[in-house]
DNA sequence: ATCTGTGGTCGAACCGGTTCGCGTGAAGTG
DNA sequence: CACTTCACGCGAACCGGTTCGACCACAGAT
């Protein structure tokens, strides 16, 4: 079931074959036809890796992504499957590699074994060892985010800079004037997360303009630390009437420390941040949040990945997106519930 | 940078170089450490798609997920990380292929093409012409989810038809005699999907020993549909006092839907199904729940597809899993509502 | 001193494709 | 009619590894 098995059956030589299927010289539509009766008579598909090892390309994309934190993130699956059937429709298939950092073995069988022709990453950090490895040894690449100096880079990245400020004056804007932060995990921030660090960023200089109070937290990837996270806010400025978070698997553990604390949403405190559509529209009420275009993300970094790898040395390109707010049920004018809450409100016990 | 480079510098053949690498056959610890320094040196690693030419192996499994309706779903997404931290311990890399169908390209590919050693299968229906094509051609895989007839099979299962019998039970302890079922959606049941047919039927056999009445429904895996769902559930019948679910993605609606009906979980209604954990986590209150082991099942499906590569002629082998129900907060006895809704609770409106 | 075994190395063949150079015969051109 | 042009097909080399058979040197056995 080789090229040469069909050459032998269909009477020509291999190249003949070969040529046949890719048109790249001449063929009589005779051989040609017999050619392909044979090849359909047998269920004939050539062999990928003598393929790739014949003219140098996998026809392969490596999709890295590292877990953040413990787990995987929903975003992350939105990227993933956004990822794959963009590469698809380019009949590119995806391989995944779990790599976090450049000395990985995972990461290593990517390049240096010559598996892909190109990767795309995720979760970026300001500073990313794997990004530099990647210029140093000009490897195609596009990243989903970008480091602290994108500049001649690829990459498709959320402004999370202006968002987190739009989430700022759209609480300004209601009157709220104590407000806190929900970042991500803690260790990540250390890591150097990008999101995380833009996101604060645009977060206090936005509130400092506004002249607002705020305490910025971190809180783990999960609906548990959600909650205590919560906790800690009303306990630290129990006057707090609303947050902005780019946590969205802190969600529901956040909404869920709402309720405990008796605080109604939005009547007595606006929720708001930058978190995929799909969750925002899982928590009641619904978020007003700026909504993460994940396959748009996806399907753009591989339209570029596709481009430099189709044309190279053409010069680097990226999009920054920023996606409005979408207006939906978390967030309301300040003072209309209670200015200050009830005494026994301060520190919420839960079961 | 390949091997005759290495073999040259070091001053010996390319075999010996192979060797070396291989221990295949011996070398002397001159050569040895000789052609090491080489390698080091110039940081050589093997290509990939030579070596897999050569014997006849990629070192990479194929993962088949095909989307669930129009999106990926959060086990999907479970699975997806489990399958690839799994593999990476074994040296192996997961290709992506998001195929629903024996005739789709990317599936053709990952088979005819033997870009992969092995699949795992995700999505398996009670029918699938997939797993039917594999064995026919004697593909070495293994499936998440077993089809009608799995005798013989090599897979990882979830006793659905248990898990929701469980759910059954468990209400109908609590005294709860009117009960819906919210299945997965429509298009997939017509499509034959295995968990929402045999989690359907062990619900139903459940309800019918219990005597209970019910209703079931489909629902599309989002939170819009969830909440349309439970609208619906009401309206055909306001004595309903819980309901189970196979649908995690919709769960945040059903929650939303009851809040805005006026039901209160769990003291007016109780709701509970076979989710994992981490969205069982995330509503408020939590969900009382069979936990979907995800991990554990992406590792063991690992575990078999390399077991069964290592040995060829292996008898099948299979994990049926039947998790426990985790008692969270959102199941309570029936009863302590009203038994009969405020009659201007039947036709739920949301703005 | 010959035979056998074995550690160490090499050259060549092979995996299954792609591609280059060349040869052929037929058609087109002056 | 000689001369180019081009469609068509073949054989051989190549991509970068692995593996088989053979060879040599030196050890221990007889």
């Amino acid at each position: 079931m080789n090229i040469g098995e069909i050459a032998k059956r269909a009477g020509v030589s291999r190249s003949t074959v070969s040529y046949a299927l890719s048109g790249k010289r001449p063929v009589s539509e005779d051989t040609r036809q017999k050619i392909q009766r044979v090849i359909d008579e047998l269920g004939y598909q050539p062999n990928a890796s003598a393929r790739a090892l014949a003219n140098g390309r996998t026809n392969t994309i490596g999709l890295v992504f590292p877990p953040a934190g413990n787990h995987y993130t929903g975003m992350q699956l939105d990227f993933i499957g956004s990822v794959t059937e963009a590469a698809a429709a380019y009949d590119y298939d995806v391989l995944l590699s779990p790599s976090g950092v450049d000395s990985d073995r995972s990461f290593q069988r990517l390049l240096g074994e010559r598996r892909v022709d190109g990767a795309i990453l995720m979760e970026i950090r300001l500073q990313d060892d794997r990004l530099d490895h990647l210029a140093a040894v000009d490897f195609p690449s596009v990243a989903i985010g970008r480091t602290a100096h994108p500049e001649g880079g690829w990459w498709v990245g959320l402004d999370h800079t202006a968002l987190a400020a739009a989430c700022v004056h759209h609480l300004a804007d209601l009157g709220h004037r104590r407000i806190a932060f929900v970042n991500r995990p803690e260790q990540l921030l250390r890591a150097g997360y990008e999101s995380a660090h833009r996101g604060l960023d645009g977060f206090t200089k936005a509130a400092a303009e506004r002249g607002l109070t705020v305490r910025t937290y971190c809180c783990g990837d999960d609906a548990a630390s959600g909650l205590a996270c919560l906790e800690r806010i009303l306990h630290d400025d129990p006057a707090t009437t609303a947050l902005v978070t780019l946590n969205e698997a802190a969600l529901g553990g956040l909404y869920r420390g709402l309720a405990q604390a008796g605080r109604h949403v939005p009547r007595d405190f606006s929720v708001t941040g930058v978190v995929a559509s799909r969750w925002a529209e899982t928590v009641t009420p619904q978020l007003t949040a700026a909504d993460v275009p994940a396959e748009q993300m996806g399907r753009l970094a591989v339209d570029l990945l596709v481009e430099r790898l189709d044309h190279p040395g053409t010069p680097a390109r990226h999009h920054l997106l920023a996606p409005p707010i979408s207006l939906r049920a978390s967030t309301a004018p300040a003072g209309t519930g209670p200015a200050d809450p009830a005494p026994d409100l301060g520190a919420p016990t839960h079961p």
